[in-house]
DNA sequence: CGGGACTTTGATCCTTATCAACTTATGTGG
DNA sequence: CCACATAAGTTGATAAGGATCAAAGTCCCG
């Protein structure tokens, strides 16, 4: 604690894939090698749990590779999804009690994970990284009001129509190495027309029947049920608004 | 910036009716005369404007009195109400390049009004309200996404009732100097039917409609068109879940 | 007391949920 | 490697909840 001097061993999360955008992108090295004590990679696969609503031993996690999903359920057991975890961003529910959603990888995935007592004692003490928490959940409590206005104002249409579209945005990193990518408009969804609906406020069968017809009308193509295509990306964010 | 020790002299703030519940709460008498110097009060009257979406000068506010709402539009013009103010409740976005909401006061208000730079350079040097900020930040997205349950998942009556017993609780603060407070079943709407539409994801008929509802079955009083009493709060938690 | 905004209530229509049958993928064991 | 079992997805028919359109009623304020 009072050691001016320390020995600094690289961690393993300098050579983390998400280094330099997730919420440890302003830690220095030492920094880094003292939150790596804390945290651990966890392997996940497609279907796996991190957490359950209601948890008293709540875990936090940056999502590495793949993709998660938080949710809650109404008290007559349908679900909602909250919303979905990609690479870089950060999962639960620091200086909290219970966890007030689950956590589960829809795709094999991989998480760095800690216990969230250490994590807060971690934050409290450097504020650098609190400031990045602070501006994630500020970006994150934007883009959740963003979807308010989908559940609450938008037809089975518009919702399906912004899904595809932010789905394709960030499930592709706009940049790499700080080089602009030409993105494909192909993409696989990360979830079941299930899980589709549980996020947008539909039925499965509504959800499809969407699907379909942005097919027949030329907007999209499904290679397979997971593979979409976007072929005609102005008219949908036309209709997306 | 240097000087060690510094006339505190007590700023408005002590006597400030919030003192111990807005972000302010963890301050010192130095630190809130610091902030007091950046700050300054406003008076509203229902139906102003604070800021409006896409502004560039960002304010940030402490509500001190009265409710304000904040909210976006759709294209096509129809607006979605992502959330209300109450006495102690920060508004606006601070880190952030413009507004991505406006807020408005819904009946007449004090606030204590900050320019987002100012309070942006105040929060990354003090910590303790940076802090207290990510847990307010936490704490209004944990709020949010239960209120995406309610749009994605809720029917009108289930709507109508959740928003009811909401508005009770929230009108109320729970404790005065740490003595429960009993608390009447009775109080006043904020806002007209077509604002509660506009919360809710509804339209002004099926609000009106279900108010009407409640009032036959005798779960609610209706004394005026703003005077809500609550007549039967264990059937209302029933539908509401 | 009169005018305008807000609210309530009724009638009808439309979107999406629900129910049901069928089709297509996925995967397992013989 | 195929046959079968199971899960996931599609499509159709019908029903219901809310939106929309329309008109009458109430409150509020000058």
């Amino acid at each position: 604690m009072t050691a001016t001097t320390q020995e600094v061993r690289p961690s393993y999360c300098d050579s983390c894939a998400i280094r330099n955008r997730a919420i440890c992108a302003d830690l220095d090295s030492a920094e880094l090698a003292q939150l790596s004590t804390i945290g651990r990679r966890r392997k996940l696969t497609a279907g796996e749990q991190l957490f359950w609503e209601g948890d008293d031993t709540v875990l936090l996690a940056n999502v590495i590779e793949g993709v998660l999903k938080i949710s809650t359920h109404t008290s007559e057991g349908k679900e909602q999804i909250l919303g979905l975890g990609f690479p870089s961003d950060f999962l639960g529910r620091p200086f909290g009690q219970t966890a007030p959603f689950g956590a589960e990888a829809l795709t094999d995935s991989f998480v760095c994970v800690f216990e969230q007592g250490d994590f807060d004692r971690f934050a409290r003490e450097h504020s650098r990284l609190e400031h990045k928490l602070l501006e994630r959940t500020l970006a994150e409590l934007d883009r959740t009001r963003r979807w308010m206005l989908l559940l609450g104002r938008m037809n089975a249409e518009q919702k399906v129509a912004s899904f595809l579209l932010e789905l394709r945005d960030r499930l592709t990193p706009r940049t790499c190495n700080h080089i602009e990518v030409e993105v494909s408009e192909i993409f696989e969804l990360p979830l079941t027309r299930q899980q589709m609906a549980d996020i947008l406020g539909l039925t499965i069968e509504t959800v499809s029947r969407q699907l379909s017809r942005f097919k027949r009308d030329g907007l999209i193509d499904l290679l397979s049920r997971r593979q979409v295509t976007i072929r005609d990306r102005r008219t949908l964010e036309l209709i997306a608004s």
